[in-house]
DNA sequence: AAAGCTTCTGTGAACGTGCACAGTAGGACG
DNA sequence: CGTCCTACTGTGCACGTTCACAGAAGCTTT
């Protein structure tokens, strides 16, 4: 019991493959006898077009991956990647493409996602939380299309991307605070080699100015673990400071528990803020004040940009989103 | 500037397309001088053999679909997903087989499944959160091999999957109360069309028997939202309840906020106990005591079924793995 | 009536691979 | 010396599709 080909079809219609085959394509000269007689045989054969065969001749698969670069224990910490992929899989799914997932995390990973693209399986290449000087990003020129959710930092050929604005994010909370009233306003920062590391800090200064000074800021790594020793750090070095800004809400609850320890009272002696409005931010006590980004958006402008460049597009701007401030009790 | 094919790589080396060929596909039966010899055109051509002309021939795809049938926006709230689309891109990657993901939300979605799996574009199919009753099983049925991540259950048809012991792990938490003295142990359950509501309240009356009344059993949804709708309930049936077991720790995350509202303090007042050991468990205050499922096992038990499945064995048996206690302060 | 459109249809070739088969050379064995 | 076996190699075909092309039929224009 075979699956039924485009010749089934063709003879259970009365007419050609040729016709068929334009049918399926959308190609306009179909006569209305040959299209109804056509659909009719298509749903009695239950036929699907076998995309091997249409990949050899087309030159195209039919697929985009998505590679993923974030070293494998922490991946999916991020609420932006269930987002990502859901949209992905939806925006791809209307223009019939799939989407097929790939790990970069070490060296022989890399290879073999370098292998795969450039062996001209993937129509487009969507990359995840990409690392700047990753050697994948030159390994990867030449061949399809790649767009990155988030800026890549650090590269002089920018590779399209669309992200929140992060600057305008942490300005946002800094300036918060200020209307608070808050007078001694501490940062705890993400990694400083990431774009949310860097920019998050510069829309801090912004509005801080020379009052950012460095004993008011530390540096975490995006876990809670961290958030929680560059609070107990801070409270160290500056016991007066009556708010933080904390670059994650993870990072944040991380905090939360530190000051806790340290007996202060959230917000009452020290505000805190957080950055994602991700599920822990309601899940702490008190709930988290945040920033929240548009991440549906972005995924859906990360996916317009590859859509675009897949289509032909010879260049496409990357695209920055406003965030929102998103009120709760910590702050 | 085309890619190189099968035959420039046979004439690079001086032989000819089958013994390339079978190089390639592991076979017997080539000279020692022919392998370096194709072993240098490979590498200097740059060869990378053409999957879609490979599956014409083979009647294979090289490819595993997964398939979330997760309402969309509940989408990944669970850890589970991320451990397992990790391994799953891991274990197929070993065997040259690629990941792709599709929805099956919705009606649309399930036909778009449905033709994808049927067409013959994927050699099995890796089911996840899929419901009881879900039309897409039957759909599925006769196509290339299926397991799932977790059971299926109300299903005649049994699909194999692997999964933790939900049973066991209730029975730990609610004997865990028990050996603290806890008199008035409470639970708050899943949906109870779900293999972890089901089972997960069936260890909890394992325990208590007939102490397990109605009056001290709730239902949520999995949300934050209904674990402290939930809880509160609880609170006006019964006020005198000492300890409460709910079925996962983002709906406990819910109730501890209602314990907080209703002034108990926790653990002294009211021990709570979560299920699954997620994120949340530890950004909550307190945190959680909870139970932890082998993420990381369950994941590669499934795998392991599927590429039996695939390797072509006739029949496998479900995997259930067993569940740990993890003690914080919360209980 | 011839020529030229427009609309539609069928056909052969090509995409790059694996597989079955035929064939070759060399050694072992009777 | 002939036969058989082993180790290896080359070749034709098929997989199912799209695309370019040639051509037919009907209509309009010259």
């Amino acid at each position: 019991m075979k699956r039924p080909t485009i010749h089934d079809v063709a003879a259970a219609a009365g007419v050609s493959r040729g016709t068929v085959s334009r049918l399926l394509n959308g190609d306009k000269y179909v006569s209305p006898a040959a299209r109804v007689a056509i659909e009719r045989a298509i749903s009695e054969t239950g036929y699907v077009v076998n995309r091997a065969a249409r990949s050899l001749v087309t030159q195209r698969t039919g697929s985009v991956v998505m590679v993923l670069s974030e070293p494998h224990e922490k991946l999916f910490e991020d609420p932006n990647y269930s987002t990502l992929i859901r949209v992905a899989i939806r925006m791809l799914a209307e223009r019939d493409l799939s989407l097929v997932m790939m790990l970069a995390g070490d060296e022989g990973d890399r290879e073999r996602v370098v292998r795969y693209v450039r062996g001209g399986h993937a129509d487009g290449v969507l990359l995840v939380s990409t690392h700047a000087g990753d050697p994948l990003l030159d390994a990867l020129g030449g061949g399809p299309p790649a767009v990155s959710c988030g800026p890549v930092i650090g590269r002089e050929t920018v590779i399209p991307y669309a992200a929140a604005d992060d600057r305008l994010g942490a300005r946002q909370m800094t300036e918060y605070f200020v209307s608070l009233g808050r007078r001694r306003i501490a940062m705890i920062t993400g990694p400083m080699d990431t774009p949310g590391g860097i920019q998050r800090l510069e829309g801090f200064a912004d509005v801080l100015g020379r009052k950012a000074t460095k004993r008011l800021i530390a540096h975490g790594d995006w876990t809670q673990a961290s958030g929680e020793r560059a609070m107990t750090e801070l409270l160290e070095r500056a016991p007066d400071i009556d708010a933080v800004f904390v670059a994650s809400d993870l990072m944040a609850a991380g905090a939360l528990a530190a000051l806790r320890a340290a007996g202060r009272r959230v917000p009452d002696d020290v505000a805190v803020g957080g950055f994602d409005d991700s599920s822990v931010a309601v899940s702490t006590h008190p709930p988290l004040t945040t920033i929240r980004q548009p991440l549906a958006e972005m995924a859906q402008q990360t996916l317009r940009l590859l859509l675009a460049l897949i289509d032909g597009a010879e260049h496409v701007e990357p695209v920055i989103l406003p965030t929102e401030l998103v009120i709760r009790e910590s702050a």
